[in-house]
DNA sequence: GCCGTTTTCGGCCCGACTGTTTTCAGTCG
């Protein structure tokens, strides 16, 4: 969640148009959104300012020509109200009377909506019978028993709100995908092995490979004469921290670290999945609810947890269009169910035997979950055109690696090794270079001392040619972009590398900087000609720290003109679930301009050569392709690439 | 606030659960 300072109008950094960037202004869209709820605004002018913030995130081209061709309302979700609002924001930095909005709600409702079960409705009844506008004096209200007495609310309500604010004290939000895949694959495991149980799968933004998981949905189908008995087994589950409600068809758990006790000897999960992930999850913990329901109804169920919530109300538009509904228990006409509502309404359902089928009755393919957010994927499957999605065995090796010379656990050998027993073809090295340093420690390997890992590299590949073993290392380096946009190291010693991977490590010129100042810094490392690919774009840590401000499209452009003259310049998807940076968000658009996409590991011991799982999971959720991505290219390929 | 082979008004996805009520609004996913 934003913090609550942070809820101001941006104000502009630059003396002439565009006085705000695309991101800014569907930043600011979404505050307004939240802000207007408080307000007891319309809830369709509300969701209006979510589309539109959607559709600014979504927008490829360069806004301010949008906005000078006069093209601004031609954007689905766009009209007059809101384009006008973003041309004034682009044009002249300012935002109409948004600022009578902002200075009206306090704070401190915004932090009051994140207590569980308190929305804006009452957050704003509560601000206005009796003043309260924090959480501080939410909570002496409760104590003092002043809620209970007001229409509408109860003592019920008090606890709640206290319990809310004190989980709102220790709660963490979002999981990271490899915390949350790990205890959502064991419980699904757990209790798709109580008797009975006919299927068990995982839904929700886990299903959906999100980088970050909220909570977890499990759709679990059984005979209604199981049902019981399944719900106590399920209950004396280890690692149930905590019952937060249990009824006949849905259970509502938070689990924790106990719960993954036994995962590292569980060879049923995929391989990047094993070994580190209970000491990587030790502290923490995920909600989880359980949803029973008959087999019949189990196609139905799993579509609509899987989301995401923009997929499924595409989906219902499209039912809709053919005069059928579709809710959690079926697919079935609008006619026949009248005013009828839920398993009700349901009775006479399409009968549907998998997701597929559902799908089908559509009018189009199944979708593959990862593609379950409504950018683009109803039309294709509609039209028979759905990406066939990259696979982890598709790659033949990685280009972002780190040995013992400079930060890494394992040495070159040991990462070799590891390689090799992955089946892969080649291995990039990229140590460190030279300017990097730690708290005063330098981590990157110093000019003088490449030739070391170079002789080394080189022994190693006469003994594959030797031994007939199918197997490469190529010698790059992860190259510092420095905050004025060159690169690390001389141009004699970067041209000695096969590839160089330009990274930005030092983050705190490049965060307090503006998003164009950025791309221009970076454009400039792009055009060196050394430079091969762009390792962790934005620098951002998944619920650590937000990356710095970048226009990646206009990055994705210029990279596109190298492609098209022959001159490989590809982007990285760090596939460490700590970063997963690129976001998956612009891999179709790299795609669709021809910018190779790396699935990179930056694995510092050979457990890290796995993270390509993580990346793999991304570049499928960003309609990747086999041919998408620079490594699955075969060792010939890559070494014409490179040039070298 | 947006949108339009129902186009300038009247819709806008669907349902469960909860606590408060005694028929329902608010919240959540």
């Amino acid at each position: 969640m934003v913090s609550v300072s942070a809820w101001r109008l941006p104000q502009s950094q630059s003396s002439s148009p565009p006085h705000m960037t695309k991101t800014q202004i569907s930043n600011t869209f979404e505050q307004v959104a939240i802000l207007l709820e408080l307000d007891g605004a319309n809830r369709f002018r509300v969701i209006a300012y979510q589309n539109a913030s959607r559709a600014l995130a979504t927008l490829e081209e360069d806004l301010l020509s949008v906005v000078k061709e006069n093209r601004i309302t031609e954007i689905k979700g766009i009209g007059k109200g809101i384009g006008g609002l973003i041309s004034e924001a682009v044009l002249h930095g300012s935002w109409g009377n948004l600022n009578e909005l902002y200075d009206k709600i306090p704070p401190g409702l915004i932090q009051m909506t994140g207590i569980p079960s308190l929305g804006p409705k009452r957050v704003r009844l509560l601000y206005e019978e009796l003043n309260i506008d924090s959480l501080d004096k939410l909570k002496s209200a409760c104590e003092n028993n002043h809620i209970a007495s007001l229409e509408g609310f109860g003592s019920k309500s008090q606890e709640k709100y206290l319990e809310g604010i004190e989980l709102l004290h220790r709660y963490q939000g979002r999981s990271r995908m490899d915390i949350g895949l790990a205890y959502g694959r064991v419980l699904e495991d757990k209790i798709s092995k109580i008797p009975n149980v006919a299927k068990a799968q995982l839904a929700g933004s886990a299903r959906r490979m999100r980088e970050t998981i909220g909570d977890l949905d499990i759709v679990l189908g059984a005979n209604p004469e199981y049902q019981e008995d399944i719900i106590r087994e399920i209950m004396s589950l280890p690692g149930i921290a905590e019952v937060k409600g249990q009824g006949t068809s849905k259970i509502s758990l938070i689990l924790e670290a106990e719960m993954l006790a036994d995962t590292i000897s569980n060879n049923e999960m995929d391989f990047a999945l094993s070994e580190s992930l209970s000491e990587r999850s030790s502290n923490a913990t995920i909600d989880a609810q359980i949803r029973i329901v008959n087999l019949e109804t189990f196609p139905f169920t799993l579509a609509y947890f899987t989301g995401s919530k923009e997929h499924n109300i595409r989906m219902r538009q499209k039912a809709i269009e053919k005069g059928l509904r579709l809710n959690e228990f079926g697919l079935f006409s609008e006619k026949e169910a009248g005013n009828k509502i839920g398993m009700d309404a349901a009775k006479n359902t399409l009968i549907c035997n998998d997701e597929a089928e559902i799908y089908k009755n559509l009018g189009m393919a199944w979708i593959p979950p990862e593609l379950r957010e409504d950018r683009g994927e109803i039309e294709a499957a509609i039209q028979g055109n759905l990406p066939k999605l990259i696979e982890v065995n598709d790659l033949k090796g990685a280009f972002h690696n780190h040995t013992t010379a400079s930060d890494g656990a394992a040495t070159l050998q040991e990462m070799a090794n590891h390689a090799i027993n992955l089946g892969w073809k080649y291995l990039g090295i990229a140590d460190h270079s030279e300017s990097l340093n730690i708290g005063g420690r330098q981590i990157g390997i110093p000019s003088g001392e490449i030739i070391t890992q170079s002789l080394e590299i080189e022994k190693l590949n006469k003994h594959y040619l030797n031994e007939n073993i199918d197997f490469k290392l190529f010698h790059g380096s992860e190259c510092d972009i420095l905050s004025d946009g060159k690169l690390d190291y001389s141009l004699e010693i970067r041209n000695s590398f096969s590839h160089i991977i330009g990274s930005v490590h030092a983050l705190g010129s490049w965060k307090n900087r503006d998003e164009s100042t950025n791309t221009e810094f970076l454009i400039k490392a792009i055009e060196d000609p050394t430079f091969t690919i762009l390792g962790h774009p934005t620098g951002r840590i998944l619920q650590g720290r937000e990356g710095f401000p970048l226009d990646m499209h206009a990055i994705l452009r210029k990279m596109a003109e190298f492609n098209q003259e022959g001159i490989l310049k590809a982007v990285e998807i760090n596939a460490s679930p700590y970063r997963l940076d690129l976001d998956w968000k612009f891999c179709k658009y790299a795609k669709e301009l021809g910018v190779p996409i790396c699935i990179n590991p930056d694995a510092h011991d050979t457990k890290g050569l796995n993270d390509v799982w993580y990346g793999t999971q991304i570049a499928r959720k960003g309609w990747l392709e086999n041919e998408d991505v620079l490594n699955t290219k075969s060792r010939t390929e890559i070494e014409n690439l490179f040039g070298k």
